[in-house]
DNA sequence: CCGACAACCTGTGAGC
DNA sequence: TGCTCACAGGTTGTCG
């Protein structure tokens, strides 16, 4: 389901509701996501207070003070994870595996692919969580820039698009914005990394800020399940320029979309004006 | 070190 | 209607 716009949508979603919320129990099915959700979730967090959520790439960082200690629960929606409130009497069903339970909401994990991954980090520095420390620049944050790009890109031989989507390098682009990012600036998703020059770097960075941000202040895009927190299906949804066009007419030149793969996913670009 | 690929799992839509 | 197949927003491990 979710790159990083969806992300930082569902946490500010997420944000008015659960900040200062008081966790009174927890409800877990024993379940393997990628890895099994942590044992005893219930003892570890209920009394705890939601004191913040933060985002690092596609991770939701909750904040979670005890009396005398801090630690975070770590969320990844995966491919198909959604977190939602429901009415404190709805049942489990068959893809729910996490339950929140405050005074004032109840919150909710899904994850029918359970590819999603959720952790417990007892510190106050969720970022030496293993998951973590390993990621990549934000690429809203303003040192992400076209020189760094450009740095980054120096000894990968591969196609660009596979750099975009690699968190290690770059957090938060996924398989639609890495798409849609390239387009808006101009190249080929087969274009070859290091081959870039400074000013297509600068150009990409460019198009990747702002395909992002653009998609935030639209509240996601939504394909098949995405759902906001409040249980909505976004009425708004950013539309997308190239992503699942194959064989439609490029908004930008009129000339034809076409879909190849890489790296085992699919690609959607314009050939006429999106350079090699 | 780097890159390509399979694997994890369920749901959905297309085609027959 | 019902079956089979390909494919879907992500990440990790393995192999060459």
């Amino acid at each position: 389901m979710p790159e990083l716009p969806e992300v930082e949508v569902c946490r500010q979603g997420l944000l008015p509701r659960l900040t200062g919320a008081r966790i009174r129990s927890v409800r877990q099915r024993p379940v393997c996501l990628r890895q099994p959700l942590p044992e005893g979730l219930d003892s570890i967090l209920a009394g705890r207070q939601v004191r913040d959520i933060r985002r690092r790439g596609k991770y939701l960082l909750f904040a979670c003070q005890g009396s005398n200690d801090l630690g975070y629960l770590i969320v990844h929606l995966g491919m198909s994870g959604c977190l939602h409130f429901v009415a404190p009497e709805t049942p489990m069903q068959r893809h729910d595996h996490l339950e929140l339970r405050m005074e004032q909401a109840v919150l909710r994990y899904t994850d029918p692919r359970r590819f999603g991954l959720v952790l417990w980090y007892p510190g106050e520095d969720p970022e030496q969580h293993p998951a973590l420390a390993s990621l990549g620049i934000e690429p809203l944050s303003t040192s992400f820039t076209g020189a760094y790009l450009h740095g980054a890109v120096q000894r990968r031989h591969t196609a660009i698009k596979n750099v975009l989507m690699d968190a290690h390098t770059l957090v938060g682009v996924g398989n639609i914005y890495a798409s849609e990012s390239l387009f808006r600036a101009e190249l080929s998703p087969r274009h070859v990394a290091c081959r870039l020059a400074g000013s297509d770097c600068c150009r990409l960075a460019q198009a990747i800020r702002l395909t992002l941000e653009q998609a935030i202040a639209a509240g996601g895009s939504s394909l098949r399940d995405y759902r906001h927190s409040d249980g909505g299906c976004g009425h708004f949804q950013l539309e997308c320029a190239v992503y699942g066009k194959a064989g439609q007419d490029c908004p930008r030149c009129g000339g034809q979309i076409v879909k190849i793969r890489q790296a085992g996913r699919s690609s959607f670009y314009c050939p006429d004006c999106q350079r090699e």
